[in-house]
RNA sequence: GGACCGGUAGUUCAGCUGGUUAGAAUGCCGGCCUGUCACGCCGGAGGUCGCGGGUUCGAGUCCCGUCCGGUCCGCCA
């Protein structure tokens, strides 16, 4: 007698006695006979009692659906003549022989092959959830990446080095999640937003290449990809410069694929700089699979008495493009309505088009509400520049140059979507050249574009000649239009971290509060260093075509950041209130 | 903080312009059937239509509010 899981019973076991263990996926009687299909995580395995056996009859007319059973029977092939082509089950069945309930089950909430669950279902019961085929085959690619990732750092001699999770509030960046003291009240840790000063501090203790797989914590609304914890695999490297650490985390995901999908990504990846992405895509993060761009036209408009078109084409801050959707002529006026919200909600004031019905028909040919304000030769330029064929539809973005890239930028990746225009490959690529600040309008002062620590592309001086126009030495790793990772060469001189500092306007007390400890390590001679971060979930979404980041945790959290599994978070006792010393203002009630 | 979509039987959904006792499929329960695999056949149980208020002779349906789930904008250095 042999134990085995179900999915592993094989034919070179057949007339062997084997003992399997699993849920009971379905039951069926036919007569005096009951079929049980018996599933495992390795897959489902059809267990037959025969009728002879009374007593193995009564006692399978009380399993039902999710039962837990152990069963001990004999190896057989199916009989060939009941085998017909779309069986499920496999050519082996089992005879079963002995039975016995482990432990019985209610009624699922669901069943576990249905389709279109409603979401919150399915969080309640994740442990159900759990149990469907899709789940095991994305939790099963899951601990494939985190342990191919494991090996391949391990391999390189990275050092898994732990980091805190009761830290330090950060003030900047997202909103923290906070953990009262009870041995230092009216004070608080922070759950960590990323490891990013402890990994730089490693560098300064001479752990020259450090890795973990670790969770981070951000306060902030919710959205498919974007959950309030999630795992990062963290790296970072002492004496590499940028193109060593793309090189080897590049080998890393390329690796990653070629073994656990069976996927040969380029190599090198293609890079683009930041600038280039955003002229073309109007994306940090272009997906190269949609075969469309957004082409400037600012040029050919200036002079136009068509406002909405020449005043941004005139202004420096301005941009004015044109996107070609091929073959997109065939759209209706609903579906271009339901465009023009689509950038709107970018801020967009509108969404001026041309439907191209003959393209050697001139204006004759083109159907839309703005050809009267072109003149022939705009016209004619356009159709060119864009090499417009008949049957095409142009859209156009005008205005802030900002909004233009955010709302043309998603309006490419919606109709690509839309449209059925992506291709079926892996396309990966290095943006680089980030600008190392961007202005905040409404603070107005400089944002640190990546992060305060980024080390600048040019000299100290040029950077405070010019704090907009200079580039850092950060990267990110895009995979289909998604960010897999990012990072960047950190500043490892305290004086150029001071001033960076200053360019944010964080001055130096305040400086001092909130980083001392990391400028104070920086002056006991800190190794050049640099490093990169995945978005682990991110990841594992993409490489299982699922729609969402909760699909690939086992116990994510709704869109208000809440378990419906434990129904956390919840109140606290008023014990526990009082020995952290707070105290909870009741809400103030209405009227 | 904002926009939009959804919430009707255990589950997935239908329910028209407000009108009799709110339907289907599946699941569940009982019976029949000796090779099924979406088995089949017969029968049965199962609903505060998310919640609260309003309009109306009458509300699943219309209006207001609210809660929950989702998508997105803002936000996420």
């Amino acid at each position: 007698m042999r134990s085995h899981y179900c999915g592993q019973v094989d034919e070179n076991l057949v007339d062997q006695e084997i003992e399997l263990c699993g849920w009971v996926n379905r039951r069926r009687d036919h007569g005096g006979v009951i079929f049980v299909d018996l599933r495992d995580r390795e897959g489902i395995v059809q267990v037959v009692f025969d009728p002879d056996r009374a007593e193995m009859f009564a006692l399978a007319e009380r399993i039902r659906n999710e039962y837990v059973i152990k069963v001990k029977g004999r190896v057989r092939l199916r009989d060939e003549a009941v085998v017909n082509a779309n069986i499920k089950t496999g050519k082996i069945e089992v005879l079963g022989l002995e039975l016995e309930v482990l432990n019985a089950s209610e009624t699922p909430p669901f069943q576990l092959d249905d389709e279109g669950v409603h979401e919150d279902n399915r969080l309640k019961y994740r442990y159900i959830d759990l149990r469907r085929d899709e789940m095991q085959q994305r939790m099963r690619m899951r601990t494939q990446v985190t342990s191919f990732i494991r090996r391949f750092m391990e391999d390189n001699g990275f050092w898994d080095i732990e980091t805190p999770m009761l830290t330090r509030a950060t003030p900047e960046g997202a909103r923290d999640y906070l953990v009262p003291s009870r041995t230092h009240q009216g004070e608080f840790f922070a759950l960590p937003q990323s490891p990013q000063l402890f990994k730089q501090l490693l560098m300064m203790s001479g752990m020259d290449r450090y890795y973990q797989i670790v969770r981070c914590f951000r306060d902030e609304d919710l959205r498919a990809d974007r959950q309030p914890e999630f795992t990062q695999v963290d790296i970072e490297t002492s004496f590499m410069d940028e193109d060593q650490v793309m090189q080897v985390t590049e080998e890393l995901i390329r690796e990653l694929f070629a073994h656990v999908l069976e996927v040969a990504l380029p190599n090198p990846f293609p890079r683009m700089t930041h600038a280039e992405a955003m002229s073309r895509f109007g994306s940090d993060k272009p997906d190269l699979r949609i075969d469309m761009e957004l082409v400037d036209i600012g040029d050919l408009m200036d002079n136009v008495e068509f406002k909405v078109f020449s005043a941004p084409a005139k202004d420096p801050n301005g941009r004015l493009v044109v996107l070609r959707v091929p073959q997109g002529a065939s759209l209706s006026r609903k579906e271009i309505d339901g465009y023009t919200d689509f950038v709107g909600r970018y801020g967009a004031k509108g969404l001026a088009w041309i439907k191209v019905n003959d393209v050697a028909a001139g204006r004759e040919g083109l159907q839309s509400p703005i050809v009267k304000f072109l003149p022939d030769e705009a016209l004619d330029a356009i159709l060119q520049r864009t090499a417009t064929e008949t049957g095409d539809l142009l859209f156009f973005g005008a205005g802030d140059a900002k909004m233009v890239n955010e709302s043309m930028g998603a309006l490419r990746v919606q109709l690509g979507h839309d449209l059925n225009m992506i291709a079926r490959e892996w396309k990966p690529l290095w943006v680089v050249d980030f600008p190392m600040f961007e202005w905040n309008d409404r603070e107005e002062r400089w944002d640190a574009l990546h992060h305060p620590f980024t080390a600048p592309s040019c000299s100290l001086e040029d950077l405070q000649k010019n704090p907009g126009e200079s580039l850092s030495r950060a990267y990110d790793m895009v995979l289909n239009g998604c960010e897999l990772g990012g990072g960047s060469v950190r500043i490892h001189n305290a004086e150029m971290q001071q001033n960076v500092l200053k360019i944010l306007g964080i001055g130096e007390q305040e400086a001092e509060d909130k980083f001392g400890f990391l400028l104070n390590a920086l002056k006991y001679g800190c190794p050049p260093h640099a490093g990169l971060a995945f978005g682990l979930d991110r990841m594992v979404m993409l490489m299982t075509g699922a729609a969402s980041i909760r699909d690939v945790m086992a116990f994510p959290k709704t869109q208000t950041a809440a378990c419906l599994l434990t129904s956390a978070p919840s109140e606290v006792s008023a014990a526990q209130l009082k020995e952290l010393n707070i105290r909870i203002r009741k809400p103030v009630a209405e009227g």
